[in-house]
DNA sequence: CGTAGACCCTGCGCGC
DNA sequence: TGCGCGCAGGGTCTAC
């Protein structure tokens, strides 16, 4: 499921429906995710009203009327999805929340499902998110003003470490996952190894336009796929988005038709064409 | 300090 | 067909 699109395109379907939504019950069938899942923390959200669904890099954010805030992170195989009334459990469908509004009767049923198990659900505070260990260590969201090419140069000045590596760093930028770090520096021409000492100023512009421009593309393309995924079950995701590397060893470069390459750089698989990336 | 690698876990596609 | 292997969109911890 995961990059920063995914998660937006997820957001911006659950807002609707959530907000203002009560919290009428919660199941936890399997608590052992990325950290155990506390039970009583999400009982106490029970009650309470949705008054904000927000994303912080990854992860999502509901702001509840109890001061306390439920924090969803799908990690690389987690999946919220509205269930029809009474629809049987599927395999890994871990968490299971109810919610009731004014308009639609019927109670609402949100399942958290993830086989992999990275995920994350917990309750933190409203007032401690920014100071929160999750999130106090977090760069800045690549759409928001903090967001700068200078920024990018000067975070990484001294630094010999592969620029795609750097990318896919939440401190220096949130959200860039391994799909779109090899895109957006495929679209910028920029080798992923490169050392961020060896990039200048010209390269970081570009590279911080492209970082915007593939995130962007890949935002509007999930809203599309958002609205078949509502009635339909299957998960298309990314490949509704054309991917211009990820994924295509051996084929040709949409720009030079030099043949794409699979390098590992930090155990995770990065593509680029040799020949236009330098 | 910064960085690479192991690790958490399940499922899938591939070659044999 | 069954089996073992490598790989998968994330993040954190450890050892150098």
């Amino acid at each position: 499921m995961p990059e920063l699109p995914e998660v937006e395109t997820v957001r911006r379907g659950l807002e609707p429906r959530l907000l203002g939504a009560r919290l009428e019950r919660v199941e936890v069938r399997e608590p052992r995710l990325r950290e155990p899942v506390d039970r009583g923390s999400l009982e106490r959200l029970v009650g309470s009203s949705v008054e904000a669904v927000r994303r912080r890099a990854k992860y999502l954010i509901i702001e509840t009327s109890a001061g306390e805030s439920l924090v969803i992170h799908l990690g690389m195989s987690g999946r919220l999805v509205w269930s029809k009334q009474s629809s049987e459990l599927q395999p890994h469908d871990h968490i299971s929340l109810w919610w009731s509004s004014r308009h639609p009767a019927a109670h609402q049923e949100l399942r958290y499902n993830d086989p992999r198990r990275f995920g994350l659900v917990l309750v933190i505070p409203r007032s401690g998110m920014e100071t929160h260990r999750l999130f106090s260590r977090l760069g800045p969201d690549p759409f928001s003003a903090a967001f700068t090419a200078e920024h990018l140069h000067s975070v990484t000045r001294r630094s010999r470490r592969p620029v795609k590596n750097m990318l896919m760093d939440a401190r220096v930028v949130t959200g860039i996952g391994n799909i779109y770090a090899s895109e957006a520096l495929w679209l910028s021409r920029i080798h992923p190894a490169t050392a961020c000492r060896r990039i200048a100023a010209p390269r970081w512009r570009r590279l911080h336009d492209a970082c915007r421009d593939v995130l962007g593309a890949a935002l509007r393309q999930g809203g599309a796929t958002l609205n078949d995924f509502r009635d339909v079950e299957g998960s298309r995701g990314y490949f509704a988005v054309r991917l211009q590397v990820y994924d295509r060893a051996g084929e040709g470069c949409h720009r030079c038709k030099a043949t794409i390459r699979r390098v590992v750089q930090a155990g995770r698989s990065t593509y680029y064409c040799p020949r236009c990336q330098r």
